[in-house]
DNA sequence: GCTTGACTTAGAGTGCGCTCGAAGTTGTAG
DNA sequence: CTACAACTTCGAGCGCACTCTAAGTCAAGC
């Protein structure tokens, strides 16, 4: 799988994934025999699970604290566990801060009438 | 009430309320005698409904329609609504994607065992 | 063989939303 | 009268997360 294809199936860009492969959220990619990035099936996975973070906002410094774990492999599953129950718990307070908002629009918009 | 009351009851500096009014989003305040701006209620509802703007995520360009719309006065309560309508149906999205996003959290927590 | 287009690197630029600093003025407490 | 804190304006700087440009390489199709 080249970098286009993986831009394709993750709705990244080639350039916000070589970004995200500097920063050291993505591991060096493999390259084929021209020296372009090679991806597998394995890697669209730790992608599309990055994606699920920044959809919830966890900063990428996070995620990066996240990755080293991960790429620091057994041992640090106690941390990388932790690490993601509290921000699971930040994301629940924020669906309920949503929640409540909703409400006050909710009355806002009533407030217009028809 | 001062500009750092106004502060304190909304958790914004005086920084950021001044960057504000820059902006357009809070009118020009009124002063008093010795050139300090100074605030009353209907101020601080404002200032409060921006917050739930912001925590909501609308960014400051939305909110300066909306505010522009607001001090045009009568006449442009449709497009208030239509404007904040949309914001909500935007949030509610937003509700429904942290809450998948939640359960992907969950599940992937509960694969690191005790 | 040549064009075309996707890839490569390094590094600069962008948009957002503040956030802060400098330099000066004013009101209040001791 | 003097400190001192809080206010004023203007404008620069910052952190985040990209986003794009330039200049060059490479492989495949005509």
């Amino acid at each position: 799988m080249k970098i286009s294809d993986l831009a394709a199936l993750t709705g990244l860009t080639a350039h916000t994934i070589r970004y995200y492969e500097r920063i050291g959220l993505m591991p060096a990619a493999e390259r084929d025999r021209s020296g372009h990035r090679a991806y597998d099936e394995r890697t669209l996975v730790w992608v599309e699970f990055l994606g699920h973070l920044k959809t919830t906002g966890m900063p990428i410094r996070d995620m990066l604290d996240y990755a080293r774990l991960r790429a620091a492999g057994a041992g640090t599953e106690g941390r990388r566990k932790a690490l993601l129950s509290r921000h699971r718990d930040a994301v629940a307070l924020r669906v309920v801060a949503l929640t409540e908002c909703l409400d006050v629009l909710d009355a806002k918009i009533a407030g217009y009438g028809d």
